[in-house]
DNA sequence: ATGAGACATTGACAGCCATCAATATGATGC
DNA sequence: GCATCATATTGATGGCTGTCAATGTCTCAT
């Protein structure tokens, strides 16, 4: 890869232009493919209620079912239902219909991208 | 503060409950306070747009003028501007007004979310 | 079959967000 | 001063999103 990063000085007054240094900048990693993969899945996680589902699922040892999931909520059971359909959609859940129960669980990518980002200041 | 939870008042004693085998589940590691605090900088990178701003900035190794960020995207100058904008108070870049010119960088925080997120699949 | 319970889906609505054009601000140069 | 340029802000607008009530679907028990 000829990533050209001349050390190139800090915010340039030598010239007229606030740019014209032709010290090419770098290009930048992500392709906008990636950072429309990406950006679908933060979309899923940039809510809160969102994010404590993912966080309860993934500290429990055994999936809960969705009356277990409703408790821990304020929201009304279709809202809870459509949130877990986000998670689920984003491959951050995952679940099971065991007779009349639904029973959830975080996916290891889920576990994964919530334990990178709760490890983020 | 957060007294939501009533791990007492569980009836673990159901005979037909869906989900009262395995005793008491385990409680949540995030407090809503943290789980909003996350979602906000969640929602700030949950924009292809901004995640590509972010990445351009990250890649360099100076700060960039915003007349070249300009040119890298598709979008007219003031949504570029509203964009880094959230960036800003995001705390994921930072900037700097030289004469006319206002010159942005991906700040530290900001290059760390940036490559825990690109490291997640 | 009938009813009831668990969960999903639909439809409506309010609030938020990305985007643009228009305008404001502030610095530079004449 | 005045004009010009770079960037930020404002205001408007269409689309998206979180929420709820109402309804649908599926399963199980009677």
């Amino acid at each position: 890869m000829d990533t050209a990063q001349s050390p190139t000085e800090k915010p340039a007054e030598e010239e007229l232009a606030c740019c014209a240094s032709d010290g090419p900048l770098s290009p930048p990693a992500l392709v906008p493919s990636e950072t429309d993969t990406l950006a679908e899945r933060l979309k899923a996680l940039a809510d809160p209620t969102r994010l404590r589902m993912l966080d309860l699922l993934a500290q429990q040892s055994a999936a809960l079912c969705v009356c277990e999931i409703n408790e821990h909520f304020a929201q009304r059971q279709p809202t809870i239902s459509h949130h877990l359909r986000i998670l689920r959609e984003a491959g951050l859940i995952d679940c099971e219909k065991r007779g009349v129960w639904a029973y959830y669980w975080a996916t290891e990518s889920g576990s994964e991208w919530l334990s990178a980002v709760k490890g983020l200041r």
